[in-house]
DNA sequence: TAGAAATGTTTAG
DNA sequence: TAAACCTTTCTAT
């Protein structure tokens, strides 16, 4: 389920379980055949995310993986299972404890070896991320208050930010009371620093779930305990069904090649 | 068993 | 703007 905060829960706990040890690399699937074996044996130095990209540093060389729109990484203690399926890329390595510890991939848009300088490509073309150390939006307000296309194009910009997708785009326009269809340059400074520092809340609490609630307690069916999955968002994936707040029906249309849903009164044209 | 959908990006036209 | 691609999972027949 990638967007941003995944792709931050991955590169910590990646680190956490695997770096300052050899890993043993392979590639059952085959379709990583020849970069699974310049890395297989090389001591991990550490992962890293960017957006949705996670990087890891083996020496001079860097794993890049970009798990698309449904990629997945499955990990486990001890002895992994049989590889079955399409695996791309299966990781085994002695743990911190000193026990076995493995992790696969499959189905990812992107698993290659690159250099410092492709790396430094793909960072080049992307906008803050929301998840950095001292997360700064200035840099994506130049972009959006310049322009006419419609804010929730620009969200799903990974030049313009970092590590939004299609849940957090929905979930933030709501939150905001701004409609999709709103062009940027009519996105005030003010309004885009309150959004921003929202996004940065909502994410960084991604990171802490490993999932996506972006309701206020005071807008679930249940106010205490766990969300349910039925309570944790606004608008996404809610199509057809009252507005938690208006009770309108929520929208859908598709906007840039995905699904964009919205309350058409809260967040008016 | 087949088909659709899914939190994404790139390339072609 | 549309299509292609990576794979799994859930729903409908």
């Amino acid at each position: 389920m990638p967007e941003g905060h995944t792709l931050f829960r991955l590169a910590r706990d990646q680190s956490a379980l695997f770096a300052g040890r050899p890993v043993h690399v392979t590639s059952p699937q085959g379709r990583f055949e020849a970069g699974a074996a310049l890395l297989d044996g090389r001591v991990l130095d550490t992962v890293s995310s960017y957006g949705k990209h996670l990087f890891a540093r083996f020496g001079a060389d860097v794993l890049h993986v970009h798990l698309g729109l449904y990629g997945s990484y499955t990990t486990g203690p001890g002895t992994p299972p049989a590889a079955r399926g399409a695996l791309r890329m299966r990781w085994v390595a002695d743990g911190p404890d000193g026990n076995g510890v493995w992790t696969d991939l499959r189905g990812p848009t992107a698993c290659e070896v690159l250099s410092d300088a492709e790396v430094d490509a793909i960072l080049a073309r992307l906008g803050p991320d929301p998840l950095r150390p001292r997360p700064d939006g200035t840099r994506a307000l130049r972009r959006i208050a310049a322009s006419r296309t419609p804010v929730g194009a620009l969200l799903m910009d990974q030049s313009v930010l970092a590590g939004v997708g299609n849940v957090y785009r929905a979930e933030l326009l709501f939150r905001h009371g701004v409609s999709p269809f709103r062009p940027g340059r009519q996105i005030e400074p003010a309004l885009w620093a309150d959004m921003w520092a929202d996004l940065v809340t909502l994410m960084r609490a991604g990171v802490r779930m490993g999932r996506i609630v972006t309701t206020r307690p005071e807008h679930r069916s249940r106010r205490r305990g766990t969300v349910e999955r039925d309570d944790a968002h606004y608008v996404y994936r809610r199509t057809g069904l009252p507005c938690r707040i208006c009770g309108t029906e929520v929208r859908t249309e598709v906007m840039v090649g995905r699904n964009l849903h919205w309350c058409p009164t809260c967040q008016a044209a």
